[in-house]
This record gives C-alpha cells, structure tokens and sequence, in this order.
DNA sequence: ATTAAATTTAGAATCATTCTAAATTACGTG
DNA sequence: CACGTAATTTAGAATGATTCTAAATTTAAT
C-alpha cells in the first residue's frame, strides 16, 4: 500500500519549483485516474483557473513527462496521447466504446516465449494493449 | 506460403476502382514492408506521380483502412500513425533509436493468464509492442 | 461518343501543439 | 521587506499534418 503523495510533495520531489499552475495540474493528475489526454487536462485546468494559457498546461505535462512524473500514453489507433500517473511497470486495458482506459497489473498478463526474442535482439519494454468491453459498475 | 498478391488484384478484390493514384499506393504498401507512415507514403507516391494531391493520398489510405486492406498502427509513444499491409494477428518490435518496426508473428509471444480477465471483461484483441535494438542486417 | 457518377485536384480551413517575445512571478540576498 | 535576476507564464502568431470544399477531370456504363 503507497501512501498518497500530494501535488506539492511531487513537485518538490522532481526538484521544480511549484508554482499555482503546477500544483493545479499535477493535482488534477492524481485526482483524475483516468489516463487522460492533453486536451482534457487543459480543460480541467481552465475550470480550475480561469485565466490559464494552453501552452502552460501543454509545456507543464511535457515537462512532467521528462522529470519521469508521469507518461506519455498512445493506445491502440487512437490519436490523442494520453498521461498516466502510473509509471510502474503495467499493462492497458481499453475499451474503445466508451473510451475509458484500465491499468492492468504487470503480473496479471504473463508473457513467455522470449527467450528466442531475447537471443536475437536487446529488449527493452514490453507493452500489453488488450481491447475488451469494461462492464458498468454495480 | 502465400502468394504475392499484386495492386491490381488487391484493388479488385476491395470491390474498389483502380485508379492511377490508388494502384501506385497499393504497390507502394507491397512494397515497403516497413510500416511507413502517411507522411512517408506521401513522398513516396509524389516521386512516382509528380502531381498528386495530398488529399488524395490520404483519402485513399483511408479508404485502405476502412476496407481492412491495411492496419492502422500506432507504437510506443509516437506521434505517427503507422500503416501496416499484414493484416494477421500479429506483434510489433520497435527499435526506438532507428524508428524501425519488425513485425513479430502472433505465436513468438505466448500469453498466458488470461483466464482471469477474461472472467470480468470480453477480450476483443491484445497487442504487444516491445521496445528493443534491431541488430544491423549482417 | 455521351453522360452520369466517381475520383482527383488546388487551395482554403481546421485543430492541436509549439514558438516567440513580452509581462509576470518566484525567490535568494541585502 | 525591498531588490534584482532568473524562471515561468502569457497572448497571440506560427506550424504542420490532415480534412474539407467546390471545381475539374477521369472512369465506366450505355
């Protein structure tokens, strides 16, 4: 069980100063755990704070992304990157009808087979994308 | 094994028109067995045909998709939708240092443990993208 | 050959994202 | 607490891939 870190423990953890759009926008990323895109934050964001510029909120998850505080995400052929909060290593579930986007844990997929893969080539990461129908919760 | 089909025969058996621009975009996805992009399909379709609209190449790879006569396909975190003429189920490895894609055939990665996940949610497609170094042809 | 439908074309439009330069804010130092 | 400097944010322009539009061209059936 990981305690809960809050924005502002992020930000000082990455060693970047926090600043009022900052602490937004990393807050927005823990409360949302719904893998969402670019274009969705910058919306929640301006909820939150009227006057924000896009380039901000686009030049604030770029750099979380390079501080390793978050990833980028591309799923399936969908256009649109995606951040995850999640940066274990884990697998997707999604479900292209309604969009959403569920973290599997790394362990719940077993991948064998590779050590002839292993022999020819270096491997780096591997990455699961399962398309499934996720059922409404009861 | 399987016979090389050739633009002619795979415009035909779409049930679609063989015009110039499309029987030279088809020849090109034959040819290129390397995942190109629309981008560079583009360029490759203006060296063979000096004036052809982009729109048309990007319609007609469209049209492709919508008739399952290629993939779409987007990996790891890149921005660019791939094009993929092997329409089996298959896997991907990604060399993100040289940008080339290999495809890995559906049984050289085996995954079990599915059991459980398919016990809570109807698995439509999985896919698996593994980063690694393609070693220099020797 | 004629004609109607389908396709291609050039160029404008779109849209997310990045860039630019100016304005604002954060923060260490006196 | 005020100052000065560096970092950050801002508005708005620029970019670049893709799509849209309406006109021109090509295809294929008669």
């Amino acid at each position: 069980m990981e305690r809960l870190e809050s924005a502002k423990e992020a930000l000082s953890r990455l060693g970047i100063t926090a600043t009022t759009p900052r602490l937004v926008i990393a807050d927005i990323l823990f409360e949302r755990q719904e893998h969402p895109t670019a274009r969705e934050i910058l919306r929640y964001t301006q909820e939150r704070l009227p006057v924000v510029a896009p380039a901000t909120v686009y030049n604030t998850l770029n750099l979380f992304v390079e501080h390793g505080f978050i990833h980028e995400l591309r799923l399936g052929d969908e256009g649109s990157v995606r951040y995850d909060i999640n940066t274990d290593p884990h697998h997707h579930l999604l479900d292209k009808e309604s969009g959403q986007v569920l973290d599997l844990p790394f362990d719940s997929v077993q991948i064998s087979n590779l050590e002839e893969l292993e022999r020819e080539y270096s491997l780096q990461r591997i990455s699961v994308t399962i398309e499934g129908k996720i059922p409404r919760r009861s």
